[in-house]
DNA sequence: GCGGGTTACGCAAACGTTTACTAAACAGCG
DNA sequence: CGCTGTTTAGTAAACGTTTGCGTAACCCGC
């Protein structure tokens, strides 16, 4: 390995000198410039990021804790984390947390002693556990869920657009309208979400009928199977995850009732899962990679506390595709799909 | 942050000593080992992975490049390597070397500036380039893609599973099957794959009929349609990759035809989407998870020369599920459907 | 041509570890 | 009791950077 030394024995000056013109600081000619650049090239020098950590304190990676990595939720959010970080030169330090955070404070502690700079959690609250591991000197930010004020977060007004989803379904003339909502005790997003649902269905004066499941594939068909044991009749099924969704429109198929035009199925998050189903999911669609580059951004922007804990909203955005439709009713009136933001 | 002279002066000791016992080294008392232990906990201390790196010349961190981050395929995979990464204590950086290895030169350069331990590139074909940006220090292996003999990799036999699942589509009584390969350019995988096929389809004396797509689930509508306009009496068609399979099996029944009654489908790779799909896609399975644990393991063995180019070889596994049916031929034999290794 | 201000550059001390090397303490043993 | 061998522990020199400080050299106007 070439080191500073030794591009700076090769132009004659001192290794300080190279680290300025490395670093891009001022105090050289022209000349002298020319001639360590040339150095570094001819001896291929690279500077090395442990000694520069270890002096300046700082290294230029930003970590990404998401429960479950091989997720499609997740991965769209990594995924603009890490084009984000790539561009400002940046790496990417993956992590687990499991299902309820377990691995989060030690992955923490881990990213504290490579100083990075800063974190990223995604669909996970944030612990005073979790800020002590991490120390102070790193900013954190969590993405997908919101975090009341207390740390700085990014997220869509997940209870406006759970409200949304259930307004288009009703302005779809639909009256039964069952949620398949997620474990709220692991994924407390599902929390709000359903209060959204609620509110929208009592506000119109409808009869709220609702399961859980885990927001995975699997878990559908029988909450499925639930939902329609109270109330054989439903029109329309507001799923609150694409997976689950998913598995509602093909289970709904199996049993034999067809979608849309016997029931509609209403996704969340619009996940690469929505269009892999016949017919295609219609959903609410967050802006994931958006959200994971938004968050790289305002991280690396938070080295000023200026940046205060500003939880920040980012807008969600209703999906039509081919899973819902009006419902026809006896009453002859039929509103037709449109897409709003 | 309390640092190792921190600790050496609360216990009473030298630094030397505190870095004995952090590391497990011998040299020291069990009164010493009390002391020291005990300090550190009071202070929480925990050792700089900076300092320690320099020092050592190497960190705990392996790296992971994928041609696309958020891909089913490269996320199974690398959920396998942060489960194995982790259980050794090792953390693992992301990266994306973008569809045909555009960027990969450049994050190697990082990884080999951050001293990893080793990287794993997932489905890429190493580069004499490649091998030369990360340096001589650091083990690379490849997964899910063989590379010939020149550099470690760890994949399933290629050709032989599409041999196989062609040869189960005929088992299942199919005369005239199509195939939906990938872009060759871009996934070599693909060129093996096909021979594969291509064997199978010759020795039974069948007619191969082909098209390209590119993996992904909107290349695989139109490249049904070309294959079946090549041979409208196909009764299976086998996809490369399961997005593409689950695509032809929504476009299949839009078209109305019956899946897998009139006409049965096959993927490849096993990834979460096979089951998005219904009927649920039959597939050749990649133990992905495993590949990935197995490939840091691999890794980290290799500090030893011992292991040398060995490329490795998994079993694939035929998974039969619902888009794949025996074909109701004149000839009146049908065979059955079975799951085989 | 000289003082004052600027610019270009080198010296050396950090940053927090690990690890030779060395020394003290101690035990065993004839 | 001296001698040797082993164990425990400390000293200090690295690892490859960055950066405060100092000092030549230079520029400029009077």
């Amino acid at each position: 390995m070439t080191t500073i030394r030794d591009v700076a024995r090769a132009a004659g000056v001192s290794p300080a000198t190279v680290s300025r013109v490395v670093n891009g600081l001022i105090g050289y000619s022209a000349e002298t410039q020319r001639r360590v650049e040339q150095a570094i090239d001819e001896l291929n020098y690279e500077p090395d990021t442990l000694a520069r950590g270890l002096k300046t304190k700082q290294t230029a990676v930003i970590g990404v804790l998401a429960p479950v990595v091989s997720d499609a939720l997740a991965s769209d959010i990594m995924s603009g984390v890490e084009a984000a970080a790539r561009l400002r030169g940046y790496s990417v330090m993956l992590g687990r947390t499991g299902p309820s955070s377990t691995f989060a404070a030690s992955y923490l502690r881990t990213l504290r002693t490579y100083r990075a700079a800063g974190v990223i959690l995604i669909s996970a609250a944030v612990t005073a556990d979790m800020r002590r591991a991490l120390g102070s000197g790193i900013p954190l930010m969590s993405v997908a869920i919101r975090d009341g004020q207390r740390f700085p977060s990014l997220a869509i007004d997940d209870e406006a657009a759970a409200y949304d989803g259930t307004r288009y379904l009703i302005s779809l003339g639909h009256r039964r309208i069952g949620l398949l909502a997620g474990d709220p005790a692991s994924v407390l997003v599902n929390t709000v979400r359903k209060r959204g649902y609620l509110r929208a269905m009592t506000e119109a004066g409808l009869t709220p009928v609702l399961e859980h499941g885990n927001s995975l594939y699997d878990s559908a068909p029988p909450a499925l199977a639930r939902l329609l044991a109270q109330d054989g009749g439903l029109t329309a099924v507001f799923a609150l995850s694409d997976e689950m969704g998913a598995a509602v429109v093909n289970e709904l198929q199996r049993l034999g009732r067809r979608v849309p035009d016997e029931i509609s199925v209403l996704g969340f998050d619009n996940t690469r899962t929505a269009m892999h189903v016949h017919p295609a999911l219609s959903t609410i669609a967050q802006p994931l990679e958006r959200m994971g580059e938004l968050a790289v951004e305002k991280l690396l922007a938070a080295g000023e506390p200026a940046a205060g804990p500003t939880p920040r909203i980012l807008p969600h955005r209703l999906i039509v595709r081919g899973s819902t439709a009006p419902l026809i009713s006896s009453t002859g009136s039929i509103p037709h799909n449109k897409e709003q933001s």
